[in-house]
Parts: C-alpha cells; structure tokens; sequence
DNA sequence: AGCTATTGATAAGC
DNA sequence: TGCTTATCAATAGCT
C-alpha cells in the first residue's frame, strides 16, 4: 500500500528498513489499540527493532504480567515456570535441611528421643558431653580472668569478653573470691546404672 | 476502511464484534509477521478475544519467553520477577532460620563460643544438662529392658524399642547381667572450679 | 464464509 | 524525522 506495491522480505536498504519500520510499527500499534476497543479484547504488542529499540501496546483493561498468565493457562505453555521451579526446588531442598537441623537439635536437647534406636542415643550423648566440656571450658578461662581481676558485678561481666583482653589483665594481683554464677555448678551425674527397678 | 468509515469504539452488534474481531486479528498478525521479514524485527502479539479465546503470534527468530526477558532487561519493568522475589525472600527467610540453627547447634557442641558473653553460656550449659538428663533417662530404660530381657545381641537392641514394649514384659525374670555399652558410662565432672591455675 | 466499495495504511519522494 | 500523495491493502457492510 503506497506508491508502489513490495515484496514481503528483508528490506535491504537500511535507511528505508529503518523508515518502514517505524511507519508499520506504528500501524500495528493503532490495529492493536483499535480491536481492543472496536472488539472488546485484550492485546499486547512487543517489538524490537532490528537495532533494538522497543516497542510495546497492552490493551488498557489489563496489565502484560495478567495478560501472560492468561497466556499460560490458556496455551498451556510456560514462560516463566521454569525459573519458579528451580527457585521452588532450592526451597525444598533448604527446608529439608532446616527439618534435619531441627530433629538434630530437639535430640540434643533431650527431645523427640522415642524415635531413635538406643543405638542412636550414643552418638548424641557423645555430642552433649562435647559441648559440655567445651561450654564448662570457656567457663573456665572466664572465670579465671574474673577471679584475678576481682570484678563481680554483672553489667561488667556481660561485657567482659570485650573489655578485658586476657592478655592486657595477666599481672592484675586482686585475687578476691567471685561469687559461683549459677552456669558453673558441677554437673549432676547420671543415675547409678546398676540400680534395677 | 471498508464499505463506510467507523467510529472506534466498542461494537454493540455481537455479531459484527465478533467478525470484525476475526478480520482485525488476522490483519494485524498478518502485519506482525510483516515487519518481521521486511525489518528484521521481533515481533509478539497476543490477543484474547472478549470470549477469551486466545490467538498469538511470534517472530520465528525468537520465543517468547526470549523476548519477554529482553521486555525486562529493556524496560526495567518486571513481568514475573514479583512472584520470584516472594520465592527469593522465602529463600531467605528459610536460610536465616537455617543459619541461626546451625549457630545453635555449633554452640551445643561446644564449638564457636568465643563470640558468646560468659552468661551467654548459662542457657547453653543448661541445655546440655536437659539433653544429657533426656538421653541418660532413654539410656535407662533402655537398659532396664535389656538387663530384663537378657537380650543383648546388637541386632536384637537396634529394633527393641519396637518389638518390645516394656509392660510386655514386666514379669520377665531372666536378669543376666548385661554387658554395659559404652554409652552408658558415667559422666565425667567439671575441672574443679576453685582452682586457680 | 465470499464479495466489493470504500477507507486506511504506507512507499516513495521531498 | 516529518509531510505529501499516489497507490495498494484491509476491511465494513452485505449476502
């Protein structure tokens, strides 16, 4: 349509592509809007130019996103559920680590222990008595550093892992007796075993 | 453009709408696909009719999903990024919670204390002693069934908590010493806290 | 669905 | 890029 007819393919000259371009775009752009209008319907037009330059028309009663999931539904088609699936799958996979955790951590805290074999409590009890020793450890160079530096009160206490390099406090000589905080109570020790019902 | 001009707005004639739908769309997929050849351009159109019935078209040298992704990265406008960043921060969510799990469970077994405060250990000691107390107390009636039971195969303890409920056997008389598995020695103590080193 | 008078789109030129 | 215009293509109304 115009002063002369053209065939349907590339069209060579890159300055006339480009004109011819920018008039069709704008063509299908006023179709798009006008079925829309004239019709009813819901459109959408994306377009790039050979150059890259984008173009776009979404029918006013809807958005691209809806128009797209409308897209899937009805093609059955996925152009995003593929993503969605790897980020679902990564999720599952954290979850069930997480659920791992949480089972390992309710067994060390005594919890859930009906389901385990009496095999399987060893292990455990192994870990505990670790983190015990580990625990009552650190107790132990915190308590040394409060016994020789003779500071009691807790707001100091709390920050003393900070405030008091252990190294910067070797030669302080105040040696007075701190009070027991409750965390360093010596452990109870399992029943006597051999003691039968 | 046709036997008489049209005003553009929505045609009331059911009919019509409907026929002149079929032409328009056919028209302006024609023209999509036009451009595409004679401009070397990338061209998607879709179209739900106001029925719902869906027609799309897509150059040949790309998807739509292709194109849809180059919508994004061109317009800065997200099409299905929404429904990731939700996956994203449920990812994230779910790792944090991870995360401190694991801070936990390393605490529990004495690892990484260096960055807790002395009284941050007191909850932590404690928990110990609860899953060491818990553990200890399976331990024990696990073994009061064994030395019960007399049972003491390996393979026959695995499964005992399920083949043998403990009324079940309350008037059993068999009470061979059992051999004392290694999980059930006593705990060590603490190191003695009042001395200083 | 076809037909065709008519309008609308646009290729070429400026 | 924008405007003009001769020409072609799309389609409205009808069957």
């Amino acid at each position: 349509m115009g002063r002369g007819k053209i065939e349907i393919k590339r069209i060579e000259n890159s300055t006339n592509r480009q004109v011819t371009f920018s008039k069709r775009r704008n063509g299908i752009i006023k179709k798009a809007r006008e079925i829309s209008v004239l019709c009813d319907a819901q459109v959408s037009v994306v377009i790039f130019s050979s150059s890259g330059k984008m173009s776009e028309s979404c029918s006013p009663s809807t958005t691209l996103p809806k128009l797209l999931e409308k897209y899937q539904q009805n093609s059955g088609k996925k152009l995003w559920d593929a993503k969605h699936e790897n980020l679902s799958s990564e999720i599952d996979r954290i979850k069930k680590e997480n659920d791992n955790m949480q089972i390992e951590l309710r067994h060390m805290k005594g919890e859930d222990l009906n389901s385990l074999h009496p095999k399987e409590l060893i292990p455990i009890e192994e870990a505990l008595q670790n983190g015990l020793t580990g625990v009552g450890d650190k107790q132990m160079v915190y308590l040394r550093i409060m016994k020789k530096n003779g500071r009691l009160l807790e707001e100091e206490n709390k920050q003393l892992a900070f405030m008091v390099p252990p190294q910067e406090r070797a030669m302080n000589g105040n040696m007075r007796e701190p009070q027991m905080p409750m965390g360093f109570r010596v452990q109870p020790i399992q029943p006597n075993l051999q003691e039968d019902k």
